[in-house]
DNA sequence: AGATAGACTCAGTTTTTCTATGCCTAGTTT
DNA sequence: AAACTAGGCATAGAAAAACTGAGTCTATCT
């Protein structure tokens, strides 16, 4: 009869987030990649709950984790809770500091679509203090602290700004060289690491026959091949609403009027109410589709 | 616009943990309590998130803390994410070792009412495995980890298991000094340290006079000062439901008819739902009134 | 005026958490 | 079949966070 021992302790609150994210994503890797630290520790954190509880959560795979049948009962509730928290620190946020607004989007749309927009953003609204922060997937906005994400996503999802789609361009002068797809093959065809998928696409529709055969080099960033495409080093696969305000300057073209959809769209999304200055800032980007 | 700084961090889950309990229970000394940590702790631990927010959530005041406006928008958001993530943890607990069951309970309870009874729980559900913790307030079964608390608290709570009476108890032999109430001045009269107002109650019905004129040891564990009267060493003021056991025992005697109600009663509180082993164990407690 | 309750600060220590590294396993590709 | 790859595991050391303890401070209460 333990009397002494103070008391049964509660789980640690990160090694339950940790487990929650692992169990929503289906990966510690994935859960890592949210928490912002590496597997590793979300796999201590995770045996450290399972220690508590006396009972393993996940089954390990070889490639990746399974919920055990605990763990599986367990992992919605605490993905409620989660959820609850979030609100309540994004109220917090919103109570505190409402004039603070972080927007999150991928590499190619911050540089390409926001950056141009933010001077007029600022002016707009001097009262607000915009951070912006580029990364490759879209948050989870329920879990981490951004206020807006600006992403190219599969389209349906609400505040679409713009249907995205492709068709070549460059720079006036290698226009000249292209009369019809084929030409090609006779010049660098820049292609994005992220977007691997776009020559393949716009060629399956135009000149199915090239598909693989272009050459030229690859850009971790898609903002560096349209940069080079600026300069005459190749052509471009140009998705429109990024690359407009460049062919409307006349520093990119189009050699081919065949354009196709690749079934995503820019999207703008922010938690559930909107309210205050933040809701102002929505307005203000969804409508403005055009530049 | 900066783009560099990784992430927008979350709050420490810590932080906010503190300060919603700083919030629900109305100052840290309190939090601390439940948190199982000095109040230094938690008043750094609130600074932080009030670093973290940029705002002040709590007005420090000579005698305790007062939210702020934007703390009381906070707390009950915050205090309904915990208590989800009470209920979840509850529930892995629950899941992954439904067997072990802690109850809390007051010195006194757990020593005099419990420890008696409880060879014969484990003889009844042997496959379970009972701790039990000793503590001075009832904990809030929402956030720490105990199973079932039996404790005595006013009269209307659920799952009463007994009313709390009562009037003085001591040893067969020194009960034959006492005739009347106002023996009392020639005999050590036992008091507790946590249950002090009980003899001004009982004399307050039956001899008003003799308020604050008894004189006599105190102790901090009501388990001492009734070993001390069943040894002959003074007056006990006896709860009927603690010592009934003893009393049948012929150990202690009434030597005064008069019984008088505290207004607390001993009762069992548990989780909303038991369920499993442990709701039968409430149902075999509940029924338990009588020895 | 003195006592008190409650919160604050700060330094030092303890505890927790994270990273870095290398290893292991089982699908997938060649 | 062999090599490759994705994802998890274990460990040690390093970094960060949390906690304690002691001494202060300041409005209320007596």
């Amino acid at each position: 009869m333990p009397v002494k021992p103070p008391r049964p302790p509660s789980p640690p609150l990160n090694a339950l987030r940790a487990f929650e994210a692992a169990a929503r994503l289906g990966g510690f890797t994935r859960a890592a990649d949210e928490l912002c630290v590496t597997p590793g520790a979300v796999a201590q954190q995770v045996k450290q709950l399972e220690a508590w509880a006396g009972e393993p959560l996940f089954e390990r795979r070889a490639h990746g984790v399974v919920l055990t049948p605990v763990g599986k009962t367990v992992g919605p509730l605490l993905e409620t809770a989660f959820d609850a928290l979030g609100d309540a620190v994004s109220a917090l946020r919103q109570a505190a500091t409402p004039q603070r607004i972080h927007i999150a989007a991928s590499p190619a749309v911050a540089q390409l679509w926001l950056s141009p927009r933010l001077p007029e953003l600022r002016q707009a609204y001097p009262a607000l203090e915009l951070s912006l922060t580029a990364m490759e997937h879209p948050p989870n906005l329920e879990r981490e602290q951004f206020d807006i994400a600006l992403f190219m996503v599969p389209e349906g999802a609400p505040h679409q700004i713009a249907t995205d789609v492709v068709r070549p361009a460059c720079s006036p002068q290698l226009a000249e060289n292209l009369r019809k797809p084929h030409d090609l093959l006779n010049v660098p065809c820049l292609a994005d690491s992220v977007w691997v998928g776009d020559w393949d696409l716009w060629l399956a529709q135009n000149a199915a026959d090239l598909t693989g055969r272009l050459r030229g080099p690859s850009y971790s960033l898609y903002a560096l091949a349209v940069q080079e495409a600026v300069n005459g080093g190749g052509v471009l696969m140009g998705h429109e609403c990024l690359i407009a305000p460049l062919v409307e300057a006349g520093r990119l073209v189009y050699p081919f009027p065949s354009l196709v959809a690749t079934g995503l769209a820019l999207s703008l999304s922010t938690r559930q109410p909107a309210v205050g200055p933040l809701a102002q800032l929505m307005d203000h980007l969804s409508s403005e589709s055009g530049f």
